[in-house]
DNA sequence: CGCTCTATTGAACCGCATCAACGAACGTGG
DNA sequence: CCACGTTCGTTGATGCGGTTCAATAGAGCG
């Protein structure tokens, strides 16, 4: 089966700081360390101040799918009835600011927080929602240049000869945009010699037309 | 364009709940009537007291992805920015309770109603992170299995016999599982031969064998 | 009845998965 | 420092699941 490092002894980040003084507490983790598992009761949820994050869900014959890619700014470990639904580790090695459950089930506790949460909350929803678009209706070639577009539009200014690193393996884009390892290769090889993108590396992408990627996104290019 | 019953005329029920009482009031509406559009600023959100909604988007080039079935108790119409990114639309005759936007944006209006809407949110997240994993990695088969087990166990009882109503068109359910009109009929026919359902007419299923169904929705039959 | 819209079924094609081989990067120990 | 194993990424050949195209069958309604 594949869930990378998964590691029920280690540190669960979670614990640890409720555990302690909460809330003005950050905590690292290491590259490859887990958060938390599906199943487990939620007792924190998280912001990521640095780092990258994956989100996954595994089906019982080991079918995987990466529900998202947390980055800085993004709020990860929302519960439904009290328990996370997904998988979460440590791409790269991150800090996050864990914010106890209370604080989303209890307005009283701060009101100004749980609204931060909630607009949280509806940001994730509408993210899903571009996603599930890309996921269901969308060709390989447009889902990958959809991942490379979003992460662009994510992290650089967009122009011309932004360098893109991607902490993430290709299988984990494959089970992103529900395609295998061989085919997202496929795709990056495609954009490669179309002039559209550069690699130095697997994991570093020069994007030479932002602009050309956009149009691959969204279909009116073959 | 395949965006049916879409009038831009037709009256929104989102201003006239505005204009009036709000909250108190519940506003009816006709099946195929229009609830917002993508990109329509958001007055009010809406809880769902009977019918079906469907809440859609649509690509340039007219590829469709259906997001959500609404159902009573669903709450639609979640902003982000501050406008709507999906139609939505009415499949059958429904009672919507409009809820004015500001006691989303503004906790000191309504506390108790800032942390339903919270629930709400956060049980949208947990639907739609399902949701995923049946566009990214299931079958044909499992998808029209999936989606005939999760409208049972949300509608019925669950026992056999329970007979599911089907107020959407063959392609409302294709767009939601990402697939064609003929592969959600040929599935459903293959469903009827095993002997897992009975259909009358069109729009009425009969579950014989829910736990054949299930089986079939995680893939441990083929 | 006749019109329209939806669902079903069949046949052929194609995009992506699958299977397989190879290459590149990296760490480990001799 | 190099031989070696391991993991990851790329590329090629083949096959299949689901799409596409086309025809037929129902279902609702004037």
């Amino acid at each position: 089966m594949y869930v990378a490092n998964s590691d029920r002894t280690c540190p669960n980040v979670g614990q640890i700081a409720f555990a302690t003084q909460e809330r003005t507490l950050n905590t690292t983790l290491k590259a490859g360390s887990n958060v938390f598992f599906e199943g487990d009761d939620v007792t924190c949820i998280y912001v990521i101040e640095s780092g990258v994050l994956r989100l996954t869900r595994v089906l019982e014959d080991g079918r995987r799918q990466v529900i998202a890619f947390g980055y800085p700014g993004d709020v990860v470990g929302f519960p439904a009835q009290g328990v996370h639904h997904t998988d979460c580790d440590a791409l790269t090695d991150a800090r996050l600011h864990p914010i106890p459950r209370r604080y989303l089930d209890d307005i009283r506790i701060d009101a100004e927080m749980h609204g931060a949460l909630m607009d949280a909350a509806l940001r994730e929803i509408s993210a899903m929602q571009d996603h599930f678009m890309m996921l269901g209706r969308k060709t390989a070639a447009e889902k990958v240049a959809s991942f490379l577009s979003v992460l662009l539009d994510r992290l650089g200014a967009g122009q011309a000869g932004s360098v893109i690193e991607l902490p993430m393996k290709r299988s984990d884009i494959a089970d992103f945009l529900g395609l295998t390892t061989e085919t997202v290769s496929r795709c990056f090889t495609a954009l490669r010699k179309a002039g559209v993108i550069r690699l130095s590396g697997a994991a570093k992408v020069e994007v030479l037309a932002p602009a050309l990627l956009e149009q691959r996104a969204s279909g009116q290019l073959n």
